[in-house]
DNA sequence: TATCTGACGATAG
DNA sequence: CCTATCGCCAGAT
C-alpha cells in the first residue's frame, strides 16, 4: 500500500488545507487513508519542499521541533491563535478538515 | 530479511 | 507544564 500513494494522499490533504486551517500529523495521516501513520507524515513533510507544511502540527496544537520559531510565525501571520506558552489554541485545532 | 531513524501519539509520573 | 516510555508507520541502509 505504501510507497508512490503514501507520499501523494498526504500532499493533496496538506495542499487542501487553507490559511488559518490547522491540521495535526495525525489528522493528515487518517484523512490519506494511512491512519496511525502520523510519524511517517512529519518525516515526509519535513523534507518535502513547496507546500504549506506550517498549517500541520503536532497533537496538542505543539510546534515542529527545530524550526518552532519560524513555524509560529507563519502561523501567527496567517491569524492563527496560540494559547501563549508556544503552542497553537486548541479552538483552533477544531477547524482543521 | 533485519535494524535504525524521525517535524508523531498517548499515557504515566 | 516537564520528561520518560512504549507503540505505530513508512523509508532508508
Amino acid at each position: 500500500m505504501a510507497g508512490p500513494d503514501f507520499e501523494e494522499a498526504v500532499r493533496a490533504v496538506v495542499r487542501s488545507l487553507r490559511p488559518g486551517d490547522v491540521a495535526t500529523y495525525g489528522e493528515v495521516a487518517a484523512e490519506a487513508g494511512f491512519p496511525g501513520a502520523a510519524r511517517a507524515v512529519g518525516n515526509l513533510l519535513r523534507r518535502s519542499t513547496g507546500l504549506p507544511w506550517w498549517r500541520v502540527v503536532s497533537a496538542g496544537g505543539r510546534l515542529a521541533p527545530g524550526a518552532e520559531a519560524e513555524h509560529a510565525a507563519r502561523l501567527q501571520a496567517e491569524g492563527v491563535p496560540f494559547t501563549g506558552t508556544g503552542k497553537v489554541a486548541p479552538a483552533a485545532l477544531r477547524r482543521a478538515r
